[in-house]
DNA sequence: TCGGTCACGTA
DNA sequence: CGTACGTGACCGAG
């Protein structure tokens, strides 16, 4: 028997784990079960793109040594495609077979046995008689049996073309496909920093902690002991009493007992009585609690491997509009431990943020003429001040509080001055703001689905209206901020996969920033090469021309804390 | 033990 | 100048 022949370069193969060095594949007319070694022979050769079901087979895949180049993850695209956070292979099987979601069927012992108490249909055959997959198959583990095993990743073969129809139909057909891809890639990226790791000076973050909080408490009784010596700083300033520093009703009630009558105790309410000995002790302490509860000595000893990496998980589309989401303080570490970020000896850190990606983006995605040419300018801010005839920092107030929605303050004349001089990019935001209010999805520019939330009935009039309108601060600030992460993934994959051959492994992906680890010798190199995926990646993510410039700031460290404000 | 609320770090 | 997210402490309901 002639064997199968290989799959052409950029051709759906699905992959699906089957065992400890065993692997299913599958793509149209072949299905094998291989090893390792013949799945990186699979890569090498043929250049396939992977379909997965689920960004944690990505994970399983690359920790299992294989380098993806590139791949189709279903979860992923489902997302992309239908909005929402679920995507299970029974949602996404549900889904592109134009099943109803209420039909899912739900895991458990009752359903394996259909109403007569007879097994419902061929319990090899991983679709249902009713159509949906079979719960119970897909949940835990892998297939365990070879027609299981067979079915699972054929079925994730169908269930990506079926992916592609839909992606098909939709008003931007080619953009649409190119987002799955990346969204897809970003996947990948994000499995790799799940694995990587951001290296950590220990030492350096040591002491960074002990400055905020004191030196590492040998046991339980003297952490307490530390503890309340911390609280006592500010205990003694407040007045008589019993104060809880850690309860905010307490909090209020010591405030109240100054003479401060407030609402809540959040800081930059309380800023402006910082007068008082007590409140500036309190922010002060504020500040170290942070440290000592969430970015303290805990924290690294449970995220910081043996190895000086900083571990959490990652994903490529959390949230409502597709942005990155990491856990383990990824994402929200305090400035002043970015020192203890640093490249071991011998290698370099590149970072590179994009400039204004906000505005820069609305230009691209409304197609304002008029804002696209701003785009020219390092500055974007300055000819739309001159445009507007206004002060630069009025002109910068006036365009974020279009793109997110100003309740507070007022820029009114700039305000309008930006509706007669980018009307295109205001209706475009009036748009996305009036469906958010009457509860219809948006799309963004790339494709992502982005769903409304139903308003509770029975409430009062202005409830409702406030409701609404936040509805439509939520759906103006989802097309921006969605496009913007859309554009952020292309021009990480395309750094990823060009900037292999240097040796380099981003660390870091922070909504508009990459901090990538890379050998001392091809710093630089690495460097300019960031700079030229970011046009590259630009101009595949906004192909028609929009004339839309896009900037970033890149440089080369040792460590984070260096980058330039 | 659980979810809601407050608070705060990042973009 | 608003939106998003992850984390941790407290608090009241169960």
């Amino acid at each position: 028997m002639a064997p199968a022949p290989d799959p052409a370069p950029g051709q759906l193969v699905a992959v699906a784990v089957s065992g400890a060095n065993e692997f299913s594949v599958a793509w149209t007319g072949c299905w094998r079960s291989v090893d390792l070694a013949e799945l990186q022979r699979l890569e090498v050769h043929c250049a396939p793109r992977w379909v997965t079901w689920s960004p944690a087979d990505l994970l399983a895949l690359t920790r299992a040594g294989l380098r993806v180049a590139r791949c189709w993850d279903l979860a992923t695209v489902h997302r992309l495609l239908f909005g929402g956070w679920s995507s299970d292979p029974g949602r996404v099987w549900a889904a592109v077979t134009g099943l109803s979601e209420n039909s899912l069927p739900v895991t458990g012992q009752l359903d394996l046995l259909g109403p007569a108490g007879e097994p419902d249909g061929d319990l090899e055959e991983l679709v249902q008689p009713d159509g949906h997959l079979r719960p119970e198959w897909f949940p835990t583990g892998w297939q365990r049996t070879p027609g299981r095993r067979r079915r699972w990743v054929e079925l994730a073969l169908t269930a990506a073309d079926r992916q592609r129809d839909r992606l098909a139909a939709l008003p931007d057909p080619r953009r649409a496909l190119a987002t799955a891809q990346a969204e897809s890639g970003a996947e990948q990226v994000c499995a790799e920093l799940t694995v990587a790791g951001l290296p950590i000076d220990r030492a350096q973050a040591e002491r960074l902690i002990e400055s905020s909080i004191g030196p590492r408490p040998a046991d339980a009784a003297e952490a307490s002991q530390l503890r309340q010596r911390r609280d006592q700083q500010v205990l003694r300033h407040a007045p008589a009493g019993e104060w809880d520093l850690r309860s905010p009703a307490s909090v209020r009630a010591m405030l109240d007992r100054l003479g401060y009558a407030v609402p809540d105790t959040r800081s930059w309410r309380l800023e402006q009585y910082r007068d008082h000995p007590a409140v500036a002790a309190l922010l002060a302490w504020r500040k170290a609690e942070r440290i000592a509860t969430t970015y303290g000595y805990e924290w690294l000893d449970r995220h910081v491997g043996p190895d000086d990496r900083l571990r959490g998980n990652w994903t490529g589309s959390d949230g409502a509009a597709g942005r990155m989401t990491a856990s383990a303080g990824l994402h929200n570490l305090p400035a002043e431990l970015r020192a203890a970020v640093a490249a071991p000896p011998g290698q370099r850190l590149v970072r590179a943020d994009l400039g204004q990606i906000e505005p820069r983006v609305l230009a691209a995605v409304s197609g304002d003429a008029g804002l696209a040419a701003a785009s020219a300018a390092d500055d974007l801010y300055a000819p739309v001040a001159e445009q507007l005839r206004v002060a630069r920092a009025e002109a910068k107030i006036a365009v974020l509080a279009a793109m997110y929605g100003q309740t507070s303050g007022t820029a009114g004349a700039a305000l309008r001055g930006l509706d007669r001089s980018y009307p295109v990019a205001m209706r475009y935001l009036r748009a996305a703001y009036d469906a958010g209010r009457a509860g219809t999805a948006v799309r963004t520019y790339g494709g992502r689905l982005v769903r409304m939330w139903p308003i509770p009935t029975g409430r009062d009039a202005e409830a409702n209206r406030a409701a609404a309108a936040a509805r439509g601060r939520f759906a103006r600030n989802a097309v921006i901020q969605g496009a913007a992460a859309e554009l952020f993934k292309v021009w990480a994959v395309t750094v990823r996969a060009r900037s292999r051959a240097l040796g380099a492994q981003i660390v870091l992906c922070l909504h508009d920033e990459l901090l990538v680890l890379v050998p001392a010798e091809t710093a630089d190199q690495l460097a300019e090469l960031v700079a030229g995926c970011l046009t590259e990646a630009a101009s595949r993510w906004a192909p028609r021309g929009s004339g839309v410039r896009f900037v970033a700031d890149i440089s080369v460290l040792q460590r984070w804390s260096q980058a330039k404000a």
